[in-house]
DNA sequence: CACACTTACGATATTCGTAAGGATT
DNA sequence: AATCCTTACGAATATCGTAAGTGTG
């Protein structure tokens, strides 16, 4: 019979070397869980379809014949080997193991997620998390190549490869000093700031584009533009002018001589999607994490930011 | 499900890596001699008692996941380990390798057995055979300690743990110088012999406990006792006295000077046996090696061990 | 006769292949 | 329409446990 059409049991190995060891039919069947005559005819069965006689035995002495010494070593490793595949697939089924990459717009990795992974990893602290803070379109880049499992991110037209669903809406908040007439308004809407002098992000941040977007065909009165948040806040707080930025974008506003004040303007929102791989499921890693995220997404209205959240440990990333 | 109550089949396995290979259920069910269909459910039920999703699929295609990639690496090491063993396992059953120890009386050791044991390597080139030539009461202790798994020795009585079965009968002969007046004699009695010099082996060898059992109570006319054969041969080689020795012995006095003549005393004949554990089978490199013994196991009145025969190549031996 | 492995046999469970179903290109 | 995976289902096969059989100390 040729080896490969050859089908053993993982039961027939285990009858095999619980036999050997036992030297005992009535004993090595009870540790099987099996019957006496079950496991005789398992133990004829596997001889068979080997073509060797494994054990000398009588009603009285069971004995290894020289093939069944030989094949002992070889059953031995091969029982070692299974078991050591079906412990490690068993640590990452049930989350104890395993990896999830995650892809996320930097104001979420850096407001939201920090707090969020570390109590994800005290719940699966087997779970290696990577995260790559970039912009959007990189962050669909990164589904795409499989360097990320998903993403957190806004844009909204992927390829067909992608799958897109909601994860959550942001809204939008005029940041000024508190000392700024505008602070003290009750409603606030995109036009009504669009005297001020402003100070813009640059022109390819999701940001500039969905206020270019909100107030479109006019424009703010800007007056600056800039790469880095942190560094429109220090504007900001140095009196040069307002900016509007996102909810989640806030802690980088976090300061007593600042103030933030939703705008009300329709069709101003940045909409968060969950974005992965269409054909291909995720990690059970990535999949305990996307379910831990949807739980705790920020919710609409809620301002994160504060300083005592974004000192909080980060858990593992890279 | 505890790993060590899981029964998994080889033929799951295999699935398992073939379709991981192919990517594809048909032709995995192909290379699985199986129906396409059949194919399917074995994936299943193997997904289903690992408690993993292995493949992510849908009508057009078919990828591991990332828990399957996980399996893959252990999956592959599982069966080559299983096929290193099967092969193994293989190899010994069918005598294409194997080992076989056999202790033997010197006499069958130097004159017989190395002959057959050249022809023997031609046919079972793989199989390693030990030989211990010692005599027959420590042939029993090789087969009893299991450093040897046969014994072709001269001792009937052996222990409960033993059994022996006749391997053949050793004539006794006359051996004296060409021009000794006994070498014209037709017929030879051991008694006719008493009143020559006799050259005697030692005390405790099988040879001589069977000259004096045959001749009890009376005792050949002993002028000398050798331990070795060819010291003996030397000896009558040089006229100092005959001796009488069994056909397999022969060898040791094939000189052109002497001659070997039957001697027909009733009685006097040495029988050899095959000696093995009762309870123990032969591995199958030993039943081989035993069954081709078997074969060409010495003829009645067979005189081996002319030089031409004892200068064969001896084949691989200890 | 007590113990320990084997055999007999009916019930249950698994596995197989054929054929129909459903989804995608 | 063609391809390819899944499901349905009856038949063949395998496996299990109970119970009887057999051989040994």
């Amino acid at each position: 019979m040729q080896i490969t059409d050859l089908n053993l049991s993982t039961r027939q190995v285990r009858a095999f070397t619980a036999l050997a060891e036992h030297r005992n039919f009535t004993r090595a069947a009870e540790q099987c869980h099996l019957s006496q005559s079950a496991f005789s005819s398992l133990i004829r069965t596997l001889e068979d379809s080997l073509g060797v006689r494994l054990f000398d035995r009588d009603t009285r002495r069971v004995e290894l014949t020289p093939e069944g010494r030989l094949f002992l070593g070889g059953a031995t490793r091969v029982l070692a080997s299974l078991r050591d595949a079906l412990e490690d697939l068993g640590e990452h089924a049930t989350g104890r193991r395993g990896r999830a990459g995650v892809a996320a717009l930097p104001s979420l990795a850096a407001g939201w997620m920090p707090g969020v992974l570390a109590a994800f990893h005290q719940e699966y602290p087997g779970i290696q998390v990577d995260v790559a803070d970039v912009l959007s379109e990189s962050c669909i880049e990164f589904v795409r190549s499989g360097r990320a499992d998903f993403a957190l991110a806004s844009m909204r037209s992927v390829g067909p490869d992608l799958q897109a669903e909601p994860f959550c809406r942001d809204g939008f908040y005029l940041v000024c000093r508190k000392d700024h007439p505008l602070s003290r308004r009750r409603r606030l809407t995109l036009p009504a700031l669009s005297g001020e002098p402003f100070i813009h992000l640059a022109q390819d941040s999701s940001v500039r584009q969905h206020i270019e977007a909100a107030i479109h065909p006019a424009k703010m009165n800007g007056m600056m533009e800039l790469d880095q948040l942190s560094t429109v806040a220090g504007m900001v707080r140095a009196g040069l002018g307002i900016t509007v930025v996102p909810a989640l974008t806030l802690f980088h506003f976090d300061s007593d001589d600042l103030t933030a004040l939703p705008v009300e303007t329709p069709g101003l929102t940045r909409e968060v999607f969950v974005i992965r791989r269409r054909d291909r499921s995720l990690s059970i890693g990535a999949q305990a994490l996307l379910a831990f995220m949807m739980q705790r997404r920020p919710q609409p209205g809620e301002k994160r930011g504060s300083r005592r959240a974004a000192a909080l440990p980060r858990g593992r990333s890279r």
